[in-house]
DNA sequence: CCTATGACAGACA
DNA sequence: GTGTCTGCCATAG
C-alpha cells in the first residue's frame, strides 16, 4: 500500500508536457524493478483517482496501450499537451522525458542497469 | 502459504 | 521493424 501511494504521488508530479517510463517512476517511487507495480496502480487507480496516466509510456520511449485499447486516446491526450507522438506511438525522450529536479538522471533505464550490475 | 495478475524491461532471434 | 522468452514483484484472493 505504501509503494503503491508513492507510485501514485509520483505519476502526479509528472508536469504537463513530459512524460516517464514505468521504470523511471518505479525508480522514483523507491523500487526500480517494480515496473510492473506501476502498470497494476494504473489499471487500478488511473480512473478512480484521476492520475495523469498518459504521461507514462515504456523504456522504448512508446505508448505501451494497444489500437483500439486505449492508444488512441493516450495519443490524443498527449497531443494536446503539446507532446510530440508518431502515429505509431514514438515519443522523442530528449524532449519529453521528465527529469525531476532533484533526481539526478532519471534514466531508469541506466539506473536499473548500474543498480544490477553492483550485485 | 500459493497462485494469478499486469499498459514492464531487456536480451535475443 | 517484429516476436518470444525470462526475470521481475507488490497486491488480491
Amino acid at each position: 500500500m505504501e509503494f503503491e501511494e508513492r507510485v501514485k504521488g509520483v505519476i502526479r508530479a509528472i508536469p504537463r508536457g513530459k512524460v516517464a517510463t514505468y521504470a523511471q517512476v518505479a525508480a522514483l517511487a523507491g523500487n526500480y524493478r517494480a515496473a510492473r507495480q506501476v502498470v497494476r496502480v494504473l489499471h487500478a487507480s488511473s480512473a478512480k483517482d484521476r492520475l495523469p496516466w498518459h504521461r507514462v509510456i515504456n523504456s522504448r520511449g512508446r505508448i505501451s496501450l494497444r489500437r483500439g485499447g486505449g492508444f488512441e486516446e493516450q495519443r490524443r491526450r498527449l497531443l494536446e499537451e503539446s507532446v510530440r507522438v508518431s502515429g505509431s506511438g514514438r515519443i522523442a525522450f530528449e524532449e519529453f522525458q521528465w527529469e525531476p529536479a532533484n533526481a539526478r538522471r532519471p534514466q531508469a533505464t541506466a539506473a536499473a542497469r548500474f543498480l544490477r550490475d553492483l550485485r
